[in-house]
DNA sequence: ATATTTACTGAACATTATTCAATTTCAGAA
DNA sequence: TTCTGAAATTGAATAATGTTCAGTAAATAT
C-alpha cells in the first residue's frame, strides 16, 4: 500500500492542508482573495511547493469543489426527521438553500463555473452519471419515495430522473437569486416553503387529496 | 443639453466602443480573456485611457451586466404570439432558458457576481425595486395575466410576486443548471416545456379544467 | 494667437500565476 | 554511521494583470 508510506501520507496530509486554507480564505475573505501566495502563507510553504502538490491554481479550485459538494450532500441530510414524504423532501430543498445562503462564496464557486460538469467518461450516459453524483442522488432518493407514495405522477416522456432535475433546478434557482439578486435581509423560509409546496402540488395526482400545512 | 456638445458625444460614443468591445471578447473568448489591455487594443487606444471612461474594470463589467440585463428583457419578449396566456408564460420561461445558452459566458457574467444586487435607494422596499428592474416586471406581467385569468391562485401571504419570484426561480434554476452542470449536447425543450407545466400547475386552483397540450 | 482645459500615452508599480535551476532534506544502502 | 540518489523545497525570474501618474498632444475657450 502507498498509503503505508510515511512519504505518500505526509504528500495526502499537506493536499489536505492546502485544501483546508482554501476553504477558509474563501469563506474568510472571498474567493476574490484567494491566491497561492495567500494559500502558501497559511501552511508555511513557499508558493513554489504548491505547484509540487497541486498542478496549478484550477486543480486546487476542482478539490475545493469536490470537497464542497460533499459538504453539500451531507447539508442536504441534515433536517429533522419528517413524518411525511412530502415534508421531508420539502425540508432537504430547504436545507439546499440553507447551504447556499450560509457558504455564499463557496455556493457560487461550486455552480457559477462551466467547468464542474459531472461528465467524464462517454461510455455511461450522462443522465446516469448525474444521478451517481452524491447530492444529486439525494434529491432523486427522495423523488423515488414520493412517487413510490403515491405523491408523485410519473409518465413515460417525464420519469423520476426529470422530477428530481426539475427539484434541483426549483431549489438552485431559488438558492442562486437570493445570492446574487436578493441579498438584502433574512429570507423568509415560510415562503420558500410555500414555493416548495407549489413545485410539489405540480406533480401531484389530480385533485390528490390531503394538503399540506 | 450636454449631448448637443460634441465633447460629450464622442465621449458617450467611446464609453459605447469600450462596452461593445468588451461584450465581443466575452463573446467570442470568454470572460477570463477579457483584459484592460485587450479593450484598449481592440478600440486603438492605450490601456491608459480607458480609465478615463470608466473608474475600473469593475465598472466596465457593471456597464456590460447592465446591457446584458435589457438584451434579457428583449430577449424574453421574443416569442411568437401565444392564443394562451398560460403558453405565452411558459414560452416567456424558455426564452429565459434560450438566452442563457445562446449567451452561456454572458449571462453567467450576470448572475454570478454578488454583486448585481438593485438594491439601491432604502427608501422603496427591496420587493419594488426588484419589480422595478424590466426583466422582472415582464415575468410579473405576465403572471398578473395569469391571475387575471384564473389560472393562478394568491393568497394573502402569497401574491403575485412571489408567484412572479417563484417564475423566475424556476427559469433560473433550469438556465443555471443547464449551463454549469449539464452541457453536453442540446437541450431538450419539449422536457422543459413539461416542468414548466408542471410548474403551472402547482399555482392553479383546485381541479382547474381544461389541460395544457 | 494664447491660455486652459481635456484627452491621451509611455513608463512605471504592485500583484498575480507559473517555471526552473539550485539547494536542502530525507530514506534506504554500504 | 556515512554515503548516495531521489524527493521536497525554495529564491529568483518571467509574463501577464489592473492601475497610477507625470508628461505630452489636442481641442476648446478667450
Amino acid at each position: 500500500m502507498d498509503s503505508e508510506k510515511p512519504r505518500t501520507r505526509r504528500n495526502v496530509r499537506i493536499k489536505q492542508a492546502i485544501i483546508k486554507s482554501a476553504v477558509e480564505i474563501i469563506h474568510q475573505e472571498g474567493l476574490a482573495a484567494l491566491s497561492i501566495r495567500r494559500i502558501a502563507d497559511a501552511i508555511d510553504y513557499s508558493p513554489a511547493s504548491i505547484y509540487e502538490y497541486y498542478a496549478n491554481k484550477d486543480a486546487i479550485l476542482q478539490a475545493v469543489c469536490e470537497e464542497g459538494f460533499a459538504k453539500l450532500t451531507v447539508a442536504l441530510n441534515d433536517y429533522p426527521s419528517q413524518s411525511d414524504i412530502r415534508l421531508a423532501t420539502r425540508e432537504c430543498g430547504v436545507q439546499y438553500v440553507r447551504f447556499a445562503v450560509s457558504n455564499p462564496d463557496y455556493f457560487l464557486l461550486l455552480f457559477s463555473n462551466m467547468g464542474n460538469q459531472v461528465y467524464r467518461s462517454p461510455e455511461v450516459s450522462f443522465d446516469t452519471q448525474l444521478l451517481n453524483s452524491p447530492a444529486v442522488m439525494v434529491i432523486h432518493t427522495h423523488i423515488q419515495a414520493m412517487i413510490a407514495a403515491g405523491y408523485c405522477v410519473v409518465t413515460p416522456s417525464y420519469g423520476s430522473f426529470q422530477i428530481a432535475l426539475s427539484a434541483w433546478q426549483m431549489v438552485h434557482g431559488i438558492a442562486m437569486l437570493a445570492l446574487t439578486m436578493q441579498r438584502q435581509g433574512p429570507l423568509d423560509y415560510s415562503v420558500i416553503r410555500a414555493t416548495l409546496d407549489a413545485w410539489q402540488r405540480g406533480f401531484a395526482p389530480h385533485g390528490a387529496g390531503k394538503e399540506l400545512l
